[in-house]
DNA sequence: TCAATTTTATTGGATATCCAATAGTTATAT
DNA sequence: ATATAACTATTGGATATCCAATAAAATTGA
């Protein structure tokens, strides 16, 4: 089996939802690290509580630091230790590229927002 | 090497877009073909057409029919023949399940979506 | 009738994603 | 000094995604 988010955190507080059976939008981790590195450079459990709040379930440490070690390979962070952390920020590469990455995002997916934003209130 | 859309249809208009290089976002393609069918039902090329004009580039027939495939499968769409097409459409379980995936979608991704509208328009 | 076109479909293989389990490393508290 | 906690990290394996190549079936047109 495969990792499956079952509930959402929204507004700190935590509410239940059921995971998406239908379509499990895997291959979208790399995209929400780059984003998430974009805001501020943060360590890999930070990451981790990010991507919790918004998708529900936190990623496991071998889904998080594979994944940054890829990026990494790929110029697109870079890291620096401090004290007992490890922070990660975005390169100049890792800068341009999340940029494509999102407006293209945009515009493949907005039309979907736009329908179901109010909804999602 | 793997698919990766490199142009983007808007308006009717095909404009060159470079491809996001730094994160594919693989794994949205059911979610694609559930929403488009959605809308309304479609025969395979037509939902081709259709990811063609958002996402840039044409899903390949070796990608498209193996996901209706699964998906069928899981119960989540139907086909019936229609002379040389066979016109694919939501099962209630399929209408369920993307309205599921698309409230989780948005609050997954809202923010990303929301910061970016403005540049994508 | 027969060739060309369009659509559907399969197979095989490369790659990516992600988790469970495990372990090492650093800081903090007693 | 030592135990504890927090963070980083790796390995192995299951699954999913997607393309290239190929082929079959149905329609259309000459």
């Amino acid at each position: 089996m495969y990792w499956v988010p079952n509930k959402i955190v929204l507004g700190g507080k935590c509410r239940e939802m059921e995971a998406p059976e239908c379509c499990d939008m895997r291959g979208m981790l790399s995209f929400i690290i780059l984003w998430l590195l974009s805001k501020r450079e943060m360590y890999g459990q930070e990451i981790a509580k990010e991507i919790e709040k918004r998708r529900g379930g936190r990623p496991n440490p071998g889904t998080i630091y594979p994944a940054l070690k890829d990026l990494r390979r790929r110029g697109l962070i870079q890291s620096k230790r401090k004290g007992r952390m490890v922070v990660y920020s975005l390169t100049e590469k890792g800068q341009r590229g999340i940029k494509k990455a999102c407006i293209y995002f945009c515009k493949a997916f907005g039309e979907i927002f736009e329908e179901y934003k109010e909804l999602c209130k």
